[in-house]
DNA sequence: AGTAGGTTGCACACCAGTGTGCAATGAGAA
DNA sequence: TTCTCATTGCACACTGGTGTGCAACCTACT
């Protein structure tokens, strides 16, 4: 009974990752269904898209926190987060368009936690002299995954390749040396 | 006579760098004008965004020429570039709303040589090995300014402070070492 | 006074998208 | 077979924005 709820979910991450724009009817299309059941499932737009939040939080929290269980130095525990993190912010680049516009507010609060924990890591990073302090932990971290997203965003086909670089990016806009870097993402490629 | 016309077009790029979505009435109201008067300047809002993108790629490459024919290595010319280009960047900020969405394409093809101009400088800076070679130039400049245009968006109120900042930061994520970085900026402060 | 041009204040047509109401359909479970 | 429930196919109301047409207006200049 979920199995519908569950399609246009999928569709839409679709959809609207290639167009955030798309309206409800685009989605329906897509998963082979009409508006209307659309709307039975999720009485607004704006439900869809929170559904959709929810979800990418769910996943993103687990990942990091998962990464910050597993190793001691910051920037290697970035290198961790990145790399697992990678699949899922590829899947929903749509929030990175979505955060602007009508749905902002709505995101942006939901998103919340996850800014948290990144900033929360970054922070430890610039205590420890691990990452650079030109920049408050919690704009760096906005930064540094907002790099990642736009790689991931901006890749429509070579999904493995560019994991790397988004990495090694975000790694040197970090203040991460960049043999230090090399180091960390040539370890677990 | 074109008093009228450059007001409504100084006050759109106000208007529009807070709400980029902010439809042809707020502009008109924010200019003290009525919505039909906006029209009778600009037949379309395609041609209002037009024409706003076109003064900023001509301000922009204006910049980045200067800055260019000033300096020999690549990073020096990365600061100097940065360094004239922020108010520019702060004030045009909208584009990088506008680039994503309905006008993304008439924007992208206007930018072209903005975006040129600037992977050939990211070019030279990578043979010569000053800036790292982990991203084609192309990708990798666009990140860069891309950067440094979220930086200038994100801030709205410390003007002259985050001018540094997103100098720093975008030259870590060119590969720059940050004591390199460090003094390059210092030099010029 | 007369004229030209920018501006105004409507009214209008139009479009695309949202969200709702409701009866009909269809397939699977009791 | 009958009941249930999701889905369907319309029709509808509403919203908010775009772009146009036109007569009136006001101001500056001649």
């Amino acid at each position: 009974m979920n199995e519908t709820r569950d399609r246009i979910l999928d569709v839409a991450l679709d959809v609207l990752g290639d167009n955030p724009d798309a309206g409800m009817g685009d989605i329906a299309t897509a998963a082979g269904v009409v508006r209307r059941t659309v709307y039975g499932h999720f009485p607004s737009r704006l439900d869809l898209v929170r559904t959709l939040t929810e979800r990418a939080v769910a996943e993103m929290t687990a990942v990091l926190t998962e990464a910050n269980a597993a190793h001691a130095d910051a920037d290697a525990t970035w290198v961790e987060f990145i790399a697992r993190v990678w699949p899922v912010a590829h899947r929903y680049r749509v929030l990175l368009a979505l955060r602007r516009g009508e749905y902002g507010e709505a995101i942006h609060s939901l998103l919340g936690p996850v800014d948290e924990l990144l900033a929360d890591l970054v922070k430890r990073g610039q205590d420890r002299d691990v990452f650079a302090q030109h920049l408050p932990a919690g704009m760096l971290s906005q930064l540094a995954y907002g790099v990642v997203f736009a790689i991931a965003d901006s890749d429509r086909s070579t999904v493995p390749l560019d994991a790397r670089a988004a990495t090694i990016t975000s790694l040197l806009m970090l203040g991460v040396p960049e043999s230090r870097a090399l180091a960390l993402v040539g370890d677990q490629a």
